[in-house]
DNA sequence: CTGAAAGCGCTTACAG
DNA sequence: CTGAAAGCGCTTACAG
């Protein structure tokens, strides 16, 4: 075999000639140039593109368009629920433009995410969404390339050097204030929360809700009810069993729902029935609150929806328009489950 | 502003106006083409190529190298842990090619799926790796794109008709008889099984093994010890309540692991111990497992290490090579969780 | 309504 | 060691 792909595919070229007609007659038509040539070559020329089987090049459209089709999405880790949804919402959105995604994680490490930046910038891609988490390691060369005219959109990303780019975030202090707004509806008092980590802009967010939602109700703040786990289900496991040992509760938010999983397993492994004991509620979207025993109740930012909103931002400035806003905020939504329950009277 | 990217990027023209020498030179500098130009010169455009921030045009490039660089993997779903780790797999194996995949999700929709394979085929990608689930439509497709020489891996793809077809599969029976080999070593002899939707191929491979166990340990098979959930979490939690109330077994092996989870929910639901009761393991390779409360035991298909087998049979089909194999099945694997336990004598 | 021609940014024989 | 030139497959003014 020789090396590299033959170049066996049919072309415009090839189209041309077996319909007698020039390639710039072929390529408007293949265009839907409309207006632009006689019904009948137009057919004549369909159909034996249609019969000889011709795909055009995208590669040789895209350098004369400078439009490839394609767009990059960074994202730390497709594990995560959220950006499986937020991976999903972007695909179907720009399917309808015959824009295609490529999808790039880079598993929270900055190199690897200068490498993905820099290396799609240049042609291979129209424009990026970059979703990644905090790390203002290369806020730089996002801004630089943003002010170049490059398309960029960014998703839940912190920091104000990026001011001046398009950035689409989840409502976080709502998801933490609406937490402990649905708890203390159900009549709960004490209610412990477990963060994220510590330079999360997110999950300190989130713990500024928590703490406006004791304040408008009037609840104690008690720092001893807040321990923290990194996002990580293994440290919120150890770190539910200490608050259980320590403090008395009735109700417990986590940050997120890996967190609020692991906070879970704690409870039940102390024999504590959930939401008997505890009534439990995390802060995020993902597919373990609907599979877990009992269905988790969570506050939800609605991925899909966040990503069709950056490819909307996204499109626009691929299409040289401009944004009506730079910053576009999405509340999240409650999601009842079955681990909330009205706390009995005393608690 | 004006419509699409403005033509800003530097070029290989530039860098040759700068340093004074032809973009042959430069081309040939930036593509280590070494031994071609004395060490000064390359030092020279190097340095310019740098400051003025010089990144290679991809799809320039790939017009006449005839190679983007560029691979497409086709995936049912990427909610599934299982094609999260084949990507994950796929995108590290390719990285160090500097060939980015480009995930396209099917969503189980053969129409899509055929847009893909036949949107990608000319030109954007340089191979394919189709790890959609069966459905024989576009079988001809593929084969016809194989066979006219573009680079193509089927993964966990069944049907005869792609006999020419390169293609890497878990090993779906053996899985199965593993199960059944675990739970008797355990001592359970009435072990029932979940089976995925009639079509499915992986599905009924493993029910085969199932029953292969079944009889190499002496063990009757009793159909009413089998149900099926089509590979779905709500159909598994009525599927199993069904069975737990029809009839007594220690033990149960569903076809996948999001059953096994709603098999699980149901086990539960009936107040019923795992594994005091019923021993549970399922057949996948699923996040849900790690996380569940207990730990689910399973025996596991390797994702990531699948990944890689086909991204390197698809690499040394995209170099020409070819291939030693043209199946390559892969060995499940053992992941002990605390979801089987020894069952109790006389059962 | 249609064609000849330039050009997108690059690689690569070929010649020197 | 280096450059001039052809060409990858396409789009798009320009002219007719």
């Amino acid at each position: 075999m020789e090396k590299g792909r033959q170049r066996g595919n049919v072309t415009i070229k090839d189209i041309a000639c077996a319909s007698g007609v020039s390639i710039a007659t072929v390529s408007r038509v293949m265009n839907n140039i409309s207006g632009r040539c006689s019904a009948e070559t137009e057919v004549k020329i369909r159909q034996i593109a249609e019969k000889m089987g011709y795909v055009p090049n995208v590669m040789a459209r895209s350098l004369v368009t400078q439009r490839s089709g394609l767009v990059a999405v960074l994202i730390p880790d497709i594990h995560y629920y959220y950006y499986q949804e937020l991976y999903a919402g972007l695909e179907d959105y720009f399917k309808q433009y015959d824009i295609r995604p490529i999808l790039c994680t880079t598993l929270q490490n900055m190199e690897r995410e200068r490498q993905y930046i820099q290396s799609m910038s240049n042609g291979l891609v129209d424009g990026m969404i970059i979703a990644t988490l905090n790390g203002p390691e290369n806020n730089e060369e996002i801004l630089k390339l943003a002010e170049k005219g490059f398309p960029i959109v960014t998703l839940e990303r912190y920091g104000s050097d990026l001011d001046n780019c398009c950035n689409v975030r989840g409502d976080n202090v709502m998801a933490g204030e609406m937490a402990v707004d649905y708890l203390y509806e159900n009549g709960h008092r004490r209610i412990a929360f477990i963060c994220g980590p510590d330079d999360a802009k997110n999950s300190s967010l989130r713990y500024n809700g928590y703490i406006k939602g004791l304040e408008k109700h009037g609840l104690d703040f008690d720092t001893e009810l807040v321990t923290g786990a990194d996002y990580q289900f293994e440290k919120s496991v150890t770190a539910t069993e200490k608050l259980l040992r320590k403090k008395e509760f009735t109700a417990l938010i986590a940050a997120n729902d890996l967190m609020c999983v692991g906070a879970c397993n704690a409870i039940k492994a102390m024999k504590k029935l959930i939401p008997g004991d505890v009534s439990v509620i995390g802060l995020d979207n993902t597919a373990y609150m609907e599979v877990y025993h009992p269905i988790l109740t969570s506050i939800s930012f609605p991925g899909i929806k966040m990503g069709i909103r950056a490819g909307k931002c996204l499109k626009r400035l691929i299409d040289g328009k401009s944004l009506k806003q730079s910053e576009y905020i999405i509340a999240p939504a409650l999601k009842t489950g079955e681990s909330v329950q009205a706390a009995i009277k005393g608690n």
